[in-house]
DNA sequence: ATAGGGTTAG
């Protein structure tokens, strides 16, 4: 690629390059900024190298747009030619330079090395290079990394005032890390000390933490907020709504919720699902998939809701129903069944005491070799352990997931079952052997 | 003058 910036160009040009005249339209200095501002970078880039670089004046202006530029039109070549200039100028210490040069790492690399670099540089941290670098972490997975950086932050007195943003990437590097209480206390400590209004984003992940801690109270507070901050209609704070009831066990609440919503998508019913699925009502699960609902919306079920009404099936017992699902899946809605749904299906077939059918599925799986699917296989064995096909799945079971306790129990049982004690001991002595948990008394029979 | 953000499902 060609080098960007030569400073052996065009002298002549000399005079239309201060920094008065970038305001002046006629000037090419004008140009650049207009084309950065439309995001046409090689627009930007042509009148760029027909100026004497090197005499213009106010560069970290042109850096910073140039920078923001290439971030816009996704060109991480180009940025990091700019980045490479940047540095031979000394201009990576300022800080609107750094915070496009984060911006440019984080949203197209990302790449935390570098980002990490230019934020260790700068020579001034202000409020948005230090919300880059948090929010960066929790992109790139390492919400405790973000915590850290965060209360490094606090420590410095700078305050995340004013800026809601800065708050909801700390509230979800909490949930990624799964502490969901510290969450809900930041949230309100957010509401409370320093007065900020929490949005659509904000709502949706603090209903969701309430939501998995079962905190139904808290979880209400903040439904009131919702109410009052007029989110009502914005589909995602509602979907929140409707799994954060489903999962404090009140599905009446949550079907309530989600009938009164002005806009529903794929992941307000499958929420509402999720629900009636924790709650234990699978009927109704299968009721509402059934009646066709979704579809008369407009709404096209995918990977995860089949999830639900495979598993729902699985639990009532209805095996031709979930053939049926399992077999639309992939021949109207073109879904590949995952692991999840063999499960399922893996389940209820063997439940329902068609065990070989549901080696058969396994065995034509191409995740046949997926250790839970003989794991799930087995547990159905355990009503019906008179036969060489449990044996059989037990021992590759047993095979494919050496260390599971309960494959070695259930293999023992099997023996057991038949009057081969001499085998049932041979498993227990394994087990022993290999050291994976206990053998239960005599007195288990099955789960 | 220029820069920063995220949510939902089994």
């Amino acid at each position: 690629m060609k080098l960007l910036l030569s400073s052996q160009r065009h002298y002549s040009t000399l005079a239309s390059l201060n920094l008065k005249t970038f305001e002046n339209p006629q000037s090419k200095a004008y140009k650049i900024i207009q084309y950065c501002k439309s995001g046409s970078l090689f627009e930007a880039i042509h009148v760029l190298n027909s100026i004497d670089w090197t005499r213009l004046s106010n560069k970290p202006f042109f850096y910073a747009s140039l920078l923001q530029t290439c971030t816009k039109a996704v060109s991480f070549t180009h940025g990091i030619q700019f980045h490479a200039h940047v540095i031979k100028s000394g201009l990576d210490t300022d800080r609107f330079v750094g915070n496009s040069l984060l911006a440019l790492y984080f949203k197209l690399g990302p790449n935390l090395f570098e980002a990490r670099r230019v934020f260790d540089g700068l020579f001034y941290k202000d409020l948005i290079s230090w919300t880059s670098m948090i929010t960066g972490y929790v992109k790139v997975e390492k919400p405790k990394k973000s915590l850290e950086l965060f209360l490094e932050m606090l420590g410095l007195g700078i305050e995340p005032n004013g800026f809601t943003l800065s708050a909801t990437s700390i509230i979800s590097a909490f949930t990624r890390n799964d502490a969901y209480d510290k969450a809900l206390g930041f949230f309100y400590s957010m509401c409370r000390k320093h007065g900020l209004s929490p949005d659509g984003f904000t709502f949706g992940t603090v209903l969701t933490a309430c939501g998995n801690l079962g905190r139904l109270k808290q979880g209400k507070e903040v439904h009131a907020k919702v109410i009052a901050s007029g989110l009502s209609g914005n589909v995602f704070v509602e979907s929140s709504l409707v799994d954060m009831y489903g999962k404090c066990r009140l599905v009446n609440q949550s079907q309530c919720v989600f009938d009164r919503m002005s806009v529903k998508n794929l992941v307000s019913w499958t929420a509402l699902l999720g629900g009636y699925c924790q709650n234990g009502d699978f009927e109704s699960v299968i009721r509402i998939f059934r009646e066709d609902e979704m579809i008369e919306e407009g709404i096209r079920p995918d990977y995860i809701s089949f999830v639900g009404v495979l598993f729902a099936c699985s639990h009532v017992g209805l095996v031709d129903q979930g053939k049926k699902y399992f077999a639309a899946m992939s021949e109207v809605y073109e879904i590949k069944p995952g692991i999840e749904h063999y499960n399922c299906m893996i389940d209820l077939l063997g439940r329902a005491g068609l065990l070989e059918e549901a080696e058969n599925l396994i065995e034509n799986a191409n995740c046949r070799d997926e250790p839970s699917l003989w794991t799930v296989l087995l547990g159905a064995c355990a009503a019906s352990p008179h036969s060489a096909t449990a044996e059989r799945i037990a021992k590759k079971a047993v095979e494919l997931k050496p260390d599971h306790h309960l494959s070695y129990v259930y293999l023992a049982n099997v023996y057991r079952a038949v009057g081969r004690w001499d085998d049932a001991v041979k498993i227990r002595n394994l087990m022993t052997k290999r050291g994976v948990g206990k053998m239960p008394g005599t007195s288990w029979i099955e789960t």
